[in-house]
DNA sequence: GAAGACCTACGAAAAATTTCGTAGAAAAAA
DNA sequence: TTTTTTCTACGAAATTTTTCGTAGGTCTTC
């Protein structure tokens, strides 16, 4: 996994966008953000354009317009920002992350079961 | 659970330090920030007078110098930030996030074996 | 090929957060 | 009591992030 600079909230809202759409114009990206949040165009396609050259994303030009994609990897960032959410907020006690959330959050069997499969692995693993 | 402004991450590690040591001056938390970080005491002191105002923590003067408690619990605060954060990164999908969580940090024996417990716990109260 | 629609680039304002200097009050030391 | 030390209050600078206006280029349509 690469390393990256920690995407703001406003960076991570256009990288959802881009993971979910896999590749999208300013003019989707606003759109989509628009549906939950008030926001201008140059706005988010400023957010957009500093995450280019951070590397956050990349560009094709389409004509007058560009393509974008994420160039990070949804999976890879959510486990980066886990970690430091871990750290900042739970100390780095990861067990008492995952405690809250399946106290919190209502699981569905087949959740749990899947929850009970890994749970043997990493018992394996030992 | 009384609702609060989400505290900033200087405020976050403010109130790490209230937590643990339950009552402390600003020169104590000070002191604790700077074993990671280096801050000035002005500062310190600064955001703990805007936590103050927030309503993030109380504080009682004793002689000229003021002792501050947090005024959120630890739990309470962690839970709020955790949906905040399952939302914004996870996209409200709380197992992908334990199931990240689980396999990217190491857990003993005797939290997995906790965690089965939960989960049957979670499953009987189905 | 001119007019209008659409899009990007860019600078700068606005907002939020963090940092720190200075003034002055309170306490302790001399 | 005077001096020195220790704190808080407060304003303002610095930094980071978000927002937006304007200028100018490209494409479409007539």
């Amino acid at each position: 996994m690469e390393t990256f600079q920690k995407p703001t909230e406003s960076e991570l809202e256009v990288l959802k966008v881009l993971w979910q759409m896999g590749r999208a114009t300013v003019k989707q990206v606003n759109e989509e953000i628009n549906k939950t949040k008030d926001t201008g165009y140059t706005t988010t396609l400023k957010i957009m354009q500093i995450m280019f050259e951070k590397g956050l994303v990349s560009k094709n030009a389409d004509g007058k317009q560009h393509i974008f994609e994420a160039k990070i990897g949804e999976e890879d960032t959510q486990k980066s920002l886990l970690n430091r959410f871990i750290d900042s907020t739970f100390q780095g006690n990861a067990m008492s992350l995952v405690m809250q959330a399946l106290g919190n959050h209502h699981a569905s069997e087949e959740e749990l079961s899947e929850l009970k499969k890994l749970i043997k692995q990493l018992e394996k693993d030992k």
